[in-house]
RNA sequence: CGGAGUGUAGCGCAGUUUGGUUAGCGCACCUGGUUUGGGACCAGGGGGUCGGGGGUUCGAGUCCCUCCACUCCGACCA
């Protein structure tokens, strides 16, 4: 390619409603240009690196055996309303009708779409395994799209469905498919986790979620300092040791805390370590039924509720914040509530760490009023509806669960994530097949996901300085740019294009600075857009040399003009 | 969805407080010339429903009403 014919253009300054450096070199770059709220139009340069990922995507899915299909990108309402996920979904899900009034949804994913597909075609235990897989656009009208790529509306997913006869069938694609992620990840020279996660709307019983290392991250992910051991912080969990209170307590006690409601105000008024204290964490619950109540969380002062945890924990929709009145109106004190003498009508969920703790101290459900020396040993004392789960949010320092050392708190982009979906979808739509005995079973399903817009983004969050992009040699969108220095120069412009076609016939992607500019803009745009490697053709070829950069480690070599082309495929395949 | 903010040329902004010629600047763009190793210079030039609609006024980018779009924080989110 010709830069002088190219459909790009670069900005010196960005949108100043860029703020992550992905969205802000993709815009400046010239890859990427937004039509509206989280949709963007692709230039020729980001469809480049869109193809490249896309590639190498397919090229490690059909390595493993799945095949690639095409589900429509508008799908019939009706399938929605079979599985019941037309509800569920809610507002991201984007309806539209028809000229004959006829109800359809832009699809956010594709389960529905691909069960329907596949109950017609396969009938027999002897058809499965199957995985089917596409790359395709998907819709999903988010609240708040932002931060460029990283959360679209309209965006590009590799979505895979697999269908089993048996769960052991299942867990062995479930392998398969983790292992082809990796692949597809580390090529793509990107540095990642694989960490343990919760399923939330797609459902099935167990999911690894594939994160992009990078502070821009949405996700707060747990990883052990020693250990592999990794964890959305949505379904971390911790190591639990009891710690002894020095301080020893008699028998229980009342004790008048006058105003003070917060664990750091108790706890300094008692002088006593947080860790020995309970927390009171209100919420309301919905369920799917769309009956409502509040639910009471218990956890140690020195923790905090973790919302998905304590969601799955109840088997709640949703938690949402209650006021004080609504506290009151059910029999609740607001600043002082705590797990003994607890209106018999409210539910609440104790976290593990606290369960056969001791000496604790926590509200009295009076007003102005904490207990001391409380202990959770004498489960009659809370009545035998009492349930420990798990649902503190795990912290930094605390231990592994695997091998007791301490885990670090990280963030990091959630590019892929894979799920046993069992059969949540085939029931609901009557999807079976005949096993050896002629007897009709649904099919047990995987699905794994990959965002490959998202990961576009994500290579350039984990792969930039503060002059731009630097891609990763697998998916950049051009591998070689050669700048002429000067264009008027009839021997620089001669040699780069021999060197041009010399690069292009030996099948490197190479762009061709010829535009009528100056050096400064050209080794300005080489930075910015982020070509790997580039050779400038300038003043020095009259000495019969060449200059050649490495954009990845900023190294400069002074070359004769005769060995360019092999320094360049050496910098190029290293 | 709750809170905050912004909307003036492709991008970045000034002008709005206090209404008053023809709406301005930088970058980008076009023409000519000089330049060509770190975003050059000189001269000339093109480009605007001032987010939309309505209102007040002799007069609205500026004041009032209303709608819309976009961004940020949060809630939400395979």
């Amino acid at each position: 390619m010709r830069w002088s014919k190219f459909f790009a253009y670069t900005l010196k300054e960005a949108p100043k409603d860029a703020v992550v450096a992905s969205h802000k070199y993709l815009i400046r770059g010239g890859y990427i240009k937004q039509v509206a709220a989280g949709i963007y139009n692709f230039l020729p340069l980001g469809k480049m690196v869109l193809d490249n990922i896309r590639a190498i995507i397919k090229e490690e899915m059909d390595k493993a055996g799945a095949q690639e299909v095409m589900l429509s990108f508008v799908t019939p309402y009706e399938l929605w309303e079979e599985t019941g996920r037309a509800k569920k979904y809610g507002d991201e899900l984007l309806r539209i009708e028809d000229r004959k009034k006829q109800k359809f949804v832009l699809s956010p994913t594709n389960e529905e779409s691909v069960v329907d597909l596949v109950r017609g075609v396969v009938k027999s235990y002897k058809q499965l395994p199957i995985n089917l897989y596409q790359i395709n656009l998907k819709f999903r009208d988010e609240a708040r799209p932002r931060f460029g790529l990283l959360r679209g509306r309209e965006f590009i997913m590799k979505d895979a469905y697999s269908f089993h006869a048996t769960r052991d069938d299942l867990d062995r694609e479930f392998n398969l498919m983790e292992e082809t992620y990796k692949k597809i990840f580390e090529r793509m020279g990107l540095k990642f986790r694989v960490v343990e996660a919760d399923s939330g709307a797609i459902g099935g019983s167990g999911s690894k979620e594939f994160m992009v290392l990078a502070d821009t991250g949405e996700d707060d992910i747990v990883v052990c300092s020693e250990c592999d051991y990794a964890a959305n912080v949505e379904v971390a969990t911790r190591k639990h040791v009891q710690k002894e209170n020095p301080i020893k307590t008699e028998e229980i006690e009342e004790v008048y805390t006058p105003n003070k409601k917060s664990i750091e105000e108790v706890c300094e008024f008692l002088g006593i370590d947080p860790y020995f204290s309970v927390k009171a964490v209100a919420k309301k619950a919905v369920y799917e039924n769309g009956k409502e109540e509040i639910v009471v969380f218990f956890v140690r002062g020195v923790d905090s509720l973790e919302e998905t945890k304590a969601k799955n924990a109840i088997g709640a929709l949703d938690l949402m914040d209650v006021s004080e009145e609504e506290l009151e109106k059910v029999g609740l004190v607001p600043g002082f509530i705590g797990p003994f003498g607890l209106p018999s009508n409210i539910k609440y969920v104790i976290d593990d760490d606290l369960r056969m703790a001791q000496e604790l101290v926590c509200g009295a459900n009076k007003k102005d009023y904490h207990i001391k020396g409380a202990n959770l040993l004498d489960a009659n004392l809370l009545g035998n509806l009492t349930i420990y789960r798990d649902i503190a949010a795990v912290k930094e320092g605390d231990l592994c669960p695997k091998c007791g050392k301490p885990l670090k708190i990280t963030k990091g982009i959630e590019v892929g994530h894979i799920f046993k979906l069992g059969t949540v979808y085939s029931e609901p739509m009557n999807a079976t097949f005949l096993d050896e005995n002629g007897k009709a079973k649904p099919f047990i399903m995987g699905c794994y996901g990959i965002g490959v817009s998202r990961l576009i983004a994500s290579a350039v969050e984990q792969n930039h300085d503060e002059k731009g992009i630097i891609w990763p040699k697998e998916i950049a969108p051009f591998k070689v740019d050669i700048i002429v220095g000067d264009v008027k120069k009839e021997e620089q412009l001669a040699f780069a294009e021999v060197l041009y076609e010399k690069l292009t016939n030996a099948g490197v992607k190479t762009i061709l600075d010829d535009r009528n500019e100056r050096f400064g803009p050209k080794i300005a745009d080489f930075e910015l857009v982020g070509f790997p490697v580039c050779v400038i053709v300038g003043k020095k070829l009259k000495d019969g040399k060449v200059e050649v950069r490495d954009r990845k480690t900023g190294e400069k070599f002074e070359v004769d003009k005769d060995v360019v082309f092999e320094k360049v495929m050496e910098l190029v395949n290293r």
